[in-house]
DNA sequence: ACGAAAATTTGATAAATGTCCAGTATTTGT
DNA sequence: ACAAATACTGGACATTTATCAAATTTTCGT
């Protein structure tokens, strides 16, 4: 089930604007599509039905199935850089508030409607398309060094690959509320409590880990 | 998309003796489907052909396809609900020991490829199902029992809603390194290190917390 | 070993899927 | 305004899907 990671996702197809805009009309349907209804309902009809579209203007301009899903993915991480990167780069800010901070806008964004479906749809979907798989695996790389950032900068004697476990720590904790207490979850109300222990023992671990703690731990372990 | 919750899942068609064992038969293959290949391919025909049945013999012994999800899911279920059981009530620990002695379990279940695929594909096909929803909720909230009763005996003083809470944290943490590091994942060279900060440091939050902290915490955050 | 119940095979059904193509309409640079 | 490039429509195609029913084989209490 090895999939194809050249050139099958092109620019765009769209040249004139009329193109453009219902290239945009049918990324973000089959988006909507994906979060409303699932990954069994992101079907070409469903998605043409849902911006009102014929299924050959959409076969038209997404040839293969396959390409609507990897330009589709390729915009959604995009936006997300782009929101994350918005979002944390607040000025006048110590790096444990900054800390703080990220662990806050990750984790309301978690309760959101959109991240809570989406991303639960692609872990799975991660299991046999190498193609989403090394998507999302590049997304969170990109969240692991932003936590990581504020962890070095909060705690300097950390080794580099401290500061990464640390950091994918704090990262995975927060990505398993999702299932638990995501939108409309069973748990869901339980969001401010769990946010609040998690941005006080996130920092605190950030602050107080010793260098060569986790290897020692590790080793203990075992 | 609201599912029947009532009388679908029947107790089992078989009969006669071959029947059960086919009806067993299917049931791995379609586990085995899934976990292999994922919801897309959990069809009748792949099912039938992975245990190399007629398509008519499957639809006989489960007429609806829901019917065989839902007998498979509460299988599932079961069979980890025993699996937990007999892993964790072990004699001669104390409370602390025997939460170190969860997380541990948990967190190398999660390392394996049945639980990584399995869940990945639950929590996705739950958003959308809710018969699987409900089993995975109630799947949860017997983990979080019993996390919670460790919690609960190392910090007696935390209130029944502290304790829950604590367990809920404890529990989406570890579940959070299933898409992560869990079988095949990107970062699952660094389970051993994430198991072992989490052993120490869930542990540290249950005994360190004291009552109306995790109150106070939410109150200051918000 | 007989016979009814259960299991299995075989083949068919309608519905849904991705892809494709000939023809028509629209857009855009000139 | 013209012509070429692009966009869109309508319909078709072969596959695949879940479900079903008639005919056959197997099981098992008697």
């Amino acid at each position: 089930m090895a999939e194809a990671l050249t050139e099958l996702a092109r620019p765009r197809p769209g040249i004139y604007s009329r193109g453009s805009e219902t290239v945009d009309s049918i990324l973000k349907a089959a988006l909507s599509v994906l979060i409303d209804e699932g990954a069994a309902a992101f079907t070409i009809r469903r998605i043409a039905a849902a911006c009102g579209m014929k299924v050959g203007n959409v076969s038209y301009h997404f040839p293969r199935k396959e390409m609507l899903v990897q330009v589709l993915l390729d915009e959604i991480v995009t936006n997300y850089d782009v929101k994350l990167e918005m979002q944390v780069r607040q000025p006048n800010l110590s790096a444990e508030e900054r800390l703080r901070l990220v662990i806050k806008i990750c984790l309301d964004d978690i309760c959101g409607k959109r991240t809570t479906r989406l991303f639960t749809e692609l872990w799975a979907l991660a299991n046999h398309n190498d193609f989403i798989a090394d998507r999302v695996r590049a997304f969170y790389g990109k969240v692991h060094e932003v936590i990581g950032e504020y962890v070095s900068a909060i705690n300097p004697r950390l080794s580099k690959e401290e500061v990464a476990t640390v950091a994918l720590f704090i990262s995975a904790s927060m990505e398993g509320t999702t299932p638990f207490l995501g939108y409309q979850k069973p748990w869901a109300g339980d969001m401010p409590a769990i946010t609040a222990i998690s941005t006080e023992w996130f920092v605190r671990l950030a602050k107080s880990l010793e260098p060569g703690e986790i290897a020692l731990m590790t080793r203990r372990l075992t």
